[in-house]
Parts: structure tokens; sequence; C-alpha cells
DNA sequence: ATTTTTAACTTGCATGATGATAGTATCAGT
DNA sequence: ACTGATACTATCATCATGCAAGTTAAAAAT
């Protein structure tokens, strides 16, 4: 779809979107958490994408920052896609969509879940302030102006009656 | 896009991105969050929306049980999106995108952060395990099929060798 | 009484992205 | 020479989107 990049905008949530936002992205960074490397790993594990399509997710990818290209083979010119720093971050957003569909969406029961490596239990993750230690809970918190906020962007969060 | 329905992979991920994966879905989210509800809030609040776009988008959130459509206004006919359960529990993805963008793509600093509303400090926020009590870590976490994943499945996450 | 505004969309068209399918290029091994 | 692995590229019909304008229907303003 063509769409104006959400790079400028004035939103953390657009801009993380500009760069995960566009379908497949996503389903290509779970497979690199399974290990994917190559593109090869990358068609088999995400079922249905098009080559032609993986193409130009992973170019995007790479160019945005979540991938880094490289050349594991010079006789046969061999590339493979390895996670950056910030790709490795985005693990919080994988976690969060788990358990999101894991609530709602899976009727037949658990697919797949988060375990302790050493323990092998479950895990059952909550969110938690370092201010305070304990959970985080949506009626205790709200979305507020940071410091590089605009006038309009202050106005506009001030108005809003948020739920 | 057309693409194939994810809703029967056997994946919470590709589950959940059925239902907000879409470009828009998320920034139609995000203003419900700010408290948006009618029609006019959501193409002022998200940027660059076209109005038969939205019409998609809210008709595809409430399809799929993130928005109710409620009539609020009987003489002129007046409908407003509210979320429901489903909808308002997609909050952790929320925050987990807002911090991974103040994080990685905020050069000019915070636009936007989340504050406890009694405190107004600025919320750090972390996952914990509520097993332990503790962060998660991903070195301390993996990917793990569940009671339901099928053999397939289960052959597939045990043989990669995650990140 | 007439005009403007508000609210919630719909319609039409050109453009751009995607899915399906097939094909290319290079090298390794038999 | 042939097969297979790896990593793509090419083509084309179809679908989704952006853009711009129009619609409906009531309320509010003049």
């Amino acid at each position: 779809m063509k769409h104006k990049s959400l790079d400028d905008a004035e939103c953390p949530i657009a801009r993380s979107l500009d760069h995960v936002g566009e379908w497949w992205s996503i389903l290509i960074l779970r497979e690199a958490y399974y290990g994917a490397k190559k593109f090869d790993e990358f068609q088999k594990g995400v079922e249905g994408i098009t080559p032609s399509t993986l193409t130009r997710r992973l170019k995007h990818l790479v160019d945005t920052g979540l991938f880094k290209r490289h050349r594991y083979s010079e006789k046969p010119e061999r590339y493979e896609y390895v996670l950056t720093k910030c790709g490795r971050d985005f693990y919080p957003i994988m976690w969060t969509l788990m358990e999101w569909g894991n609530k709602y969406f899976a009727p037949e029961g658990i697919f797949i879940q988060l375990k302790n490596i050493k323990t092998r239990k479950a895990a059952i993750p909550f969110f938690a302030d370092r201010n305070t230690g304990k959970e985080m809970l949506p009626k205790d918190y709200q979305i507020a102006p940071g410091p590089a906020a605009s006038a309009a962007l202050y106005t506009k969060i001030a108005t809003s009656k948020q739920e």
C-alpha cells in the first residue's frame, strides 16, 4: 500500500510502526527469534510469504536498522540476516503480542508460550514500574507529553480524556 | 494488500496480527486510548488517514471484536466506537511499542511517555514473571510449544536454535 | 426561512503493492 | 552432465490505498 512515512510523526508508536508496521515484518522477526538467518529459513518459517515480498521486507528491515545483512560466504555469494540490538530489543512487543493472542485468540489452547529456560516453567509476564517495583495497571497510568512534545501535541493530549 | 487470513495459524502472534496488523489499525487504537470515540475524532487524531480507509479499518476492528459500534443518537443516526475488553487489553502492546520507539527512534527527545497518574512520575516499565516476581530477561526465557501445539510445530520449535 | 455547520460516511479513479508462478544465477557434489 | 542448494528476480493480474469530491440528514446560526 502506498502511504506516507510516519517517521516524522511526533509519536513513538507511529515511528515504531514505520519500521515494523507492514504485513509480514513482525512474522519475519518472529522467525529471527526462532533462529532463522538465511533467506530460505525465513521463507519456510513464514507461511505464505512470497520470495519477492520477503526480499522487500528484509531490505526494509535492513535499511531501517533491525537486521544486518552479513556475507557469510565469498565464493558463492551468500548473505544472512542477523538481528541488530534494535531488532533484538523488539522482543517485548513480540511477547505482548503473544500473550494477547493467547488470551483472546486461542480457543483451541496455547500453541506457544514463554518458558523459563532453567525451571522450564511457563512464564506469566506482567508490567512493573522500576520506580515502585509494583505492577503497572492501566488505571494508574496515562500517556503524557514528554520533554520534546510540541505545543500542539501538548494541547492534544491535555484536552483528551483518556481511558 | 491481499493476503490470506492468519486466523488459523498455529501462532498467537500471527493471530494477533490478523486483528491489528494492517496499516492504521494500531494508530486508531492509540486514538481510542486518548479518548476518541467518534469517527471525526479518529480522523483528526490519526494524521493522514482517509475517511474510506478509516471506515474499512473501523469495520474490521468492530468485526474482530476490538471495538463495539454503539448508537449514541437516534434522531440523527450517529455511532461511536468504544473499546471492548479485548481492545482495552491491547494496552501492553501499545506501551511496549511506545517504549521501543522512544528508545530507538526519538533523536529529538521524548514526545510522549507513560506517567503515574498519582505521582506524576514517568514510568520505567519492565517485564516481570509472576512465578518469581523478578524481571524477565530475554536470555532466561524462550518460546516453547504449548499444550495445543501440533507435532509439526513442536518439531519446528524444538529444532530451532533460538536467540 | 435560509444558510451553515456537524457528523458520518460513500463514490470514483489512478496508482501502487501484493500473490501466484515461473525463471535466473552461481556454485557444490556425484 | 546433471541435480540440488541458495538467494533471489521477473511478469502480470488483482487488490488496496490515496486523493478528491459528493452525500445524507439533522441541528444551529443568521
